[in-house]
DNA sequence: CTTGAACCTCTAGCAGCTAGAACATTTAGA
DNA sequence: TCTAAATGTTCTAGCTGCTAGAGGTTCAAG
């Protein structure tokens, strides 16, 4: 049996973190001790390693909440979970594209400098005009 | 003189982000109508449009706040801005290798998927299993 | 002068945690 | 057995960067 922080040791996963999940229902209400503290088995063990795992790859708590979902009904089709999967392999390789276009504006910007005062710095320079930019109206590289 | 409204359309900005802006002190306190409305002029645009320029690079608030100062300081050293922008680029390449990593993982998750149900899922197996796993313990790919 | 679009302020919410206050429990050493 | 330190508890509020909604006012066209 398992103290809320070694269990966040064993996963890396801080403590806060852990009552958090439980809070919002992803991770189940644990046993406790007679004094009232959390206390977890090996099952918990995994399934926050599942959790924290999935995090890792960028899936959203929502989501990750499905794959559970998935997990706890061996019945269910793989397809959802590797649809889940693929949504998310979509949502990378969208924010790759987008950080690339900022990374060639970026360095275009900060090639110019010339080393003098700000008056005439391309750095803010390019920002205070768009006409050149590659960036268009949408949203940010997040 | 623009409105709230027009001014959000030249610039790409919805209204709230406008007010919200001038709340945290981005922007400046326009000035108004008789019945209260916000008016805005040329440099208003200009400084709005410098923000969101920096937003979609992926600046944060408090950069572009620095940024703006050393405008609005033409005497100031270049070097300051120049390694905002530098320190912004590091960000963004360090962004690009977790999801590069990220999706290198995804890949082989979905790659694998025999199609039958959740109990041999390869998808949830993979997130299952922790030990064949590229990305360490840290930070999550935002 | 009326109407309807656009404006106003204020509050609360989103993700996914993180931090702090103020107190209780557990555990190891003396 | 006692005590002190480490760890646990709940609760509330904060972070970034907006976004949405309620409930009311102003403006400009016809």
């Amino acid at each position: 049996m398992l103290t809320i922080g070694s269990l966040g040791k064993k996963t890396g996963t801080k403590v806060q973190t852990v009552r958090y999940y439980e809070q919002i229902g992803l991770m189940p209400e644990p046993g406790r001790t007679e004094g009232g503290q959390r206390r977890y088995g090996d099952a918990e063990v995994d399934r926050l390693s599942f959790i924290r795992h999935a995090r890792q790859l960028g899936f959203p708590l929502e989501a990750i909440r499905e794959l559970l979902d998935l997990s706890d009904n061996p019945d269910r089709s793989c397809h959802e979970a590797d649809s889940i999967a693929r949504r998310q392999l979509k949502q990378v390789e969208l924010r790759m594209d987008r950080l690339k276009a900022l990374r060639t504006e970026l360095k275009r910007m900060i090639h110019e400098c010339s080393g003098g005062n700000t008056a005439d710095c391309k750095v803010l320079e390019v920002l205070r005009d768009h006409s050149e930019c590659l960036t268009d109206h949408d949203e940010i590289g997040a």
